[in-house]
DNA sequence: TGTAAACTCTATAGCAACTATAGAGTCAAG
DNA sequence: CTTGACTCTATAGTTGCTATAGAGTTTACA
């Protein structure tokens, strides 16, 4: 099957997955007489892989950290633990700040009532003030 | 004031001060006989005006329409406040994105035990599946 | 007065994870 | 045999900075 296929069938574009080559993340596809990327199932699979963990927010490094230890399949799997802990972690510590922020937000949109000018409305004066 | 100091007094980096004035966000600084950059307090104003609203995370494009918009105090301040809700949506979709994605990796984190291969992994069978 | 340290200047490259474009080549159908 | 759809490489753009190189300026001190 050649790119374009592939691009439908996985649902990533085929800019994203010769980027994925080239990083790495994929090997080297075979090629046909005219230079095309010609892949297999295993190809596909391997991006699959791939399109999971990122939609999942993992980076492309842990991807890659996760693709080898997949072809190490007889070693322990702590690593693998480690890397979704600490996803988890900075997924919960992003909410954490979202929600912070969220408040501030909300405290800031309460100071301006309807058919203000922005001389008098209370968005610029937060914006303006010393405090936090 | 040279940049130095301005950068001290506002927290902001030199080079996040130089980077400012370049998009347009400061207006250019007034020079020394040396070339280098001057500043008074109503410059050190504008920055921390910038600061507050990249602390709440408003992209740079924002902050330059809100500072366009003091420019006009005047004017009424509808645009203020849609900039600020439109943020606040912004942030509450991404809150849910992350919860989402949050439940998602616990329930594929709950698949692998201690002591296993990644041969046996339940987070790498998670992520090789078919289904979401 | 000399000089070394600390500061500033511009221009440029790097980060993450793509997306978009230009310009050229390949292939299948009518 | 030509048109259109596809593919190729290489390069630039996105966002909001951060880091570097190489040069010039200023300040403090001996």
């Amino acid at each position: 099957m050649k790119i374009g296929e592939l691009a439908k069938r996985s649902g990533c574009s085929v800019q994203t997955i010769r980027y994925y080559e080239r990083e790495g993340l994929l090997s080297s596809a075979a090629r046909s007489e005219g230079n095309f990327r010609l892949y297999d199932k295993y190809a596909e699979e391997r991006l699959m892989f791939v399109k999971r963990c990122r939609s999942l927010d993992l980076t492309l490094v842990e991807v890659k950290q996760l693709l080898t230890l997949t072809q190490e399949p007889g070693s322990a799997c702590d690593k693998v633990n480690q890397i979704l802990d600490l996803h988890i972690q900075r997924v919960e510590d992003r909410i954490a700040e979202l929600q912070d922020l969220h408040s501030q937000l909300i405290g800031l949109r309460g100071h301006c009532a309807e058919n203000r000018t922005v001389e008098q409305c209370g968005i610029i004066r937060g914006l303006k003030a010393e405090g936090g």
